[in-house]
DNA sequence: CACGCATATTGATCTAAAGCAGTATCACGT
DNA sequence: ACGTGATACTGCTTTAGATCAATATGCGTG
């Protein structure tokens, strides 16, 4: 795959206008390319990471564990996105990271991606306003978590899955394929797998959306988004370009 | 008061050891103070942020309005936190932050903050550190309203109110002082004002807490921590130091 | 093919928390 | 001294979602 057309290159566009140079830093970032099997860790709590992985194909997901067993899905990881970043950064892993699917990444250790930073400011500004989007997103998470009925939250999940994919020209306003089983949807949305099968019907039945055999349709985008309360500016918003 | 004693070098001081000009430093970025009247918001949702308050005195909330009128308090602010740090890195601010009580700040302009970490990287990493566990406790928060029960969900809020504040010398594992209302915690706990009150008393009545006329008392902390399955670890991690 | 395992689906019951309604207390401002 | 508004507390009813139990369906593997 030629790296103009790699997702992460399609995201930074998005929000930055790349050039020729930050392109080829971006290219050597993508030389050492590794591959995990669905269900693998690729991050382990409580370990130092000296390595971020740019997700080049398949889905991931961090989580944490509970003492009673359950698990809370904090966020989910769809090609383009940087998985790690936090911990390289700052401190541990305070949560796994899991692939969904089979999974392919690039794997970058930190002093590469330092020195990209340094040599290309602006290739910098874009990661870290990815870092940026991904934490308004968590925020975002544990609003519904707090304040949304199940089917509200149920429906922002799969716009905003739906609008991350769109990015990457993985996803348009008909649809995406989703790997993902009702048990992971449950446990992100702090649901029971059961209740979530009844989400779905309910959605089903209100010709809102459709999910089967791995594919989300949407059937009547704008219903949804006024449904959900879903903003679909939070997603997109400037970063203030350091001096 | 003398700067070795305010809140935030306290904190900071728990994680690295400030040398003199440091704390220097961090006198300089104290001069400029300010007060809100509880209630007023220190920074609006949407709005493009060019200084950050570090907080001296009294309790702010950050939180996000949703369109059926209800909020969600995203996390509490006490003294020593650093308000509004992300939306000057990064981008305009995607919550609000309210005074709880009235609050005594200082100011810090974006253009301060920068020079001050170009000079004294230990007191950047500091500061770092202090913003990575806000993002922890965030994900903590967001794992709670999604998988813990009402009871288990207050335990954990109060048992984390009080490690924070015990790190600026505020709290022991006696208690604390605490000024939110039922209101304030409803919000923060995805719950109602009325359950709140139900919770309160459950707590007491199993003699693991009571929270009166703005005291938060613990009278079986150990019990508490083990009921709301805290992890006294993940306030304090430590950070990687930066090359 | 048959078997086991993961995933999806539906029905019946149970329960934690919401919703509604009302009372109590206290701090204010006049 | 008297309202008025914010906060705290309690009882009763309702509901969203959990829990328990069973039945499909498909898929890889011996």
């Amino acid at each position: 795959m030629p790296i103009h057309d790699s997702p992460l290159t399609k995201k930074l566009n998005v929000f930055v206008q790349l050039s020729d140079s930050d392109i080829a830093v971006l290219a050597e970032l993508h030389r050492r390319r590794r591959a995990f099997k669905a269900g693998h860790d690729l991050v382990h709590q409580g370990e130092a990471n000296k390595s971020v992985y740019i997700l080049a194909k398949g889905w991931g997901c961090s989580s944490k564990l509970l003492p009673d067993g359950s698990r809370q899905i904090v966020d989910f990881q769809v090609p383009g996105d940087i998985l790690g970043l936090r911990s390289v950064l700052f401190r541990t892993a305070d949560h796994s990271i899991e692939a969904v699917t089979d999974v392919e990444v690039s794997e970058v250790m930190d002093s590469e991606l330092r020195s990209a930073f340094v040599n290309t400011p602006r290739l910098a500004i874009a990661v870290l306003w990815g870092a940026s989007r991904d934490e308004a997103m968590v925020v975002e998470h544990l609003v519904g978590l707090g304040r949304r009925s199940a089917v509200e939250r149920s429906a922002h999940l799969f716009l905003e899955l739906g609008a991350r994919l769109a990015v990457v020209g993985m996803g348009t306003k008909d649809g995406y394929d989703c790997p993902l089983t009702q048990y992971h949807l449950a446990d992100a949305l702090g649901l029971t797998a059961v209740h979530v099968n009844r989400v779905l019907r309910e959605l089903r039945e209100r010709k809102l959306l459709s999910f089967n055999k791995g594919y989300v349709e949407f059937l009547d985008f704008d219903a949804l988004v006024n449904l959900a309360g879903f903003d679909t500016e939070y997603l997109d918003q400037h970063v203030r370009l350091l001096p």
